[in-house]
RNA sequence: UAUGCAGAACGUUCUAUCGCUGUCCACCAAUAUGGUGGGCGGAGGAAAGUCCGGGCAACACAGAGCAUCCUGCUUCCUAACGGGAAGGCGCCGGCAGCCGGCGACAGCAAGUGCCACAGAAAAUAAACCGUCCGGCAGUAAUGACGGAUAAGGGUGAAAACGUGAGGUAAGAGCUCACGGCUUUUCCGGGCGACCGGGAUUGCGGUAAACCUCAGGAGUUGAAAAACCAAAUAGGUCCCGGAAGUGAGGCUGCUCGUUUCCGUAUUGUCCGUCACCGUGCGGAUGGUCGCCGGGAUGGGUAGGUUGCUUGAACCUGUUGGCAACAACAGGGCCAGAUCAAUGAUAGAAGCCGCCCGCCUUCCGGCGGACGGUACAAAACCCGGCUUACAGGUUUGCAGCUGCA
């Protein structure tokens, strides 16, 4: 399925600085990956955040350009990558991508990455 | 025609696949609500900077003054404005008129301060060169000394109003004529800024120097504000149990009572300070303390409202030089909240350049390559400022007279 509504996005402001404090990190150029395991209670095994920050890029379209292209990269892949996996192994999990890339990035690279990204995912995840 | 400057309106479109968000409809399960399918809507001229002005909301608020900050030609427009329109004045386009552009454009004649460098001197005037007079020295040229002088020289952004004449030893608004600005005042025109004329007073600049005058400003800002409200902890109230002791009773159990302690709480009485008591000290009585359950109000996460029907937009008529106003008709046009409005692929349009063909030229057709900007709503409006590929369009870069 290649959906990505509300339930699996992150947008509960405790999880995210919990996230951040307390979940183990590795970079993936251009991305960097911040993930924890999650409560059972949410509904899909992954809830995802997507950030850009504003020091690297001052333009309000740059960001909202790199997000985009970020999440539909994630969007293609994550069912074959990521949720079949945990599903499998009925793990769930939060995790927050950063794009830390100097200049805006083409989608065919951003993909490519974001495949590798994932499967280092579940290699952390030891899934 | 081209180029430049200023203004106005515009500022990509279509298809496929996969999504996001709001809303409506149908079906399914149904307590809330959830799922599936379909229809319709989904960034800008600046959404930007957050520089002004309002609406809205909460809090504050007797009146006056001071301080601080803002504004500063006039009249009008407007909900309001530091915005706009129409005018006035000054400067610029050699000069005058038209025309166009620019102007924080109230007051330096209320007071105080400042005026770099250069220059003798930058503001109670002043004597560097020069000019003139006097006596002295010298045959003379001239020299030093004492005095008068701001006309000339040179310096500067600016040199004590400009030009001419009189006047004088030489000079000087010292006097006069004409002219420039200015104070007070009169007459005429204009709603007014101001303009024209007469009399009168004077003559460095600087207020984006302090300051003076006039007008204005309560603070915060949708993370405002209102409402609903899970879990956990704690507050209050109610109920039950537990601890010690005594009596009844074989025990369970039932009934009565409460030693000591306390930064706890409350009542009454007494004392104390000059008085008062809600202060302080003492006496005495009640309640509470540990555990469990229930109720309740405050309130967090979260949610709803605020939140898009509006000083709005479009079309037309009327009034007005215009900004704008009035009236009539029309439709409803984003509402996200760690933040949607997209991604990928293909095609078209527009522009530039190159090649080929056609054409007297303007140009037309086909092909390849490159470009297709600036920029993302965050409560809502009115402005200002800044950014911008590319075309469209309007005005100006001038006209008349004099030299």
């Amino acid at each position: 399925m290649y959906t990505l509504k509300k339930e699996e996005r992150l947008c509960n402001k405790k999880l995210i600085d919990k996230l951040f404090h307390n979940g183990s990190s590795f970079l993936c150029y251009p991305f960097k990956a911040s993930w924890m395991f999650a409560d059972a209670a949410q509904p899909f095994p992954v809830q995802v955040l997507f950030s850009v920050s504003k020091k690297r890029f001052k333009r309000a379209v740059d960001r909202n350009r790199i997000k985009r292209i970020s999440r539909e990269a994630y969007r293609l892949n994550k069912q074959a990558c990521l949720y079949d996996r945990l599903n499998s192994a009925e793990k769930k999990i939060t995790i927050s991508i950063a794009y830390i890339g100097k200049e805006l990035p083409e989608y065919q690279f951003s993909e490519k990455k974001m495949v590798k990204l994932l499967k280092q995912l579940c290699a952390e995840a030891a899934v």
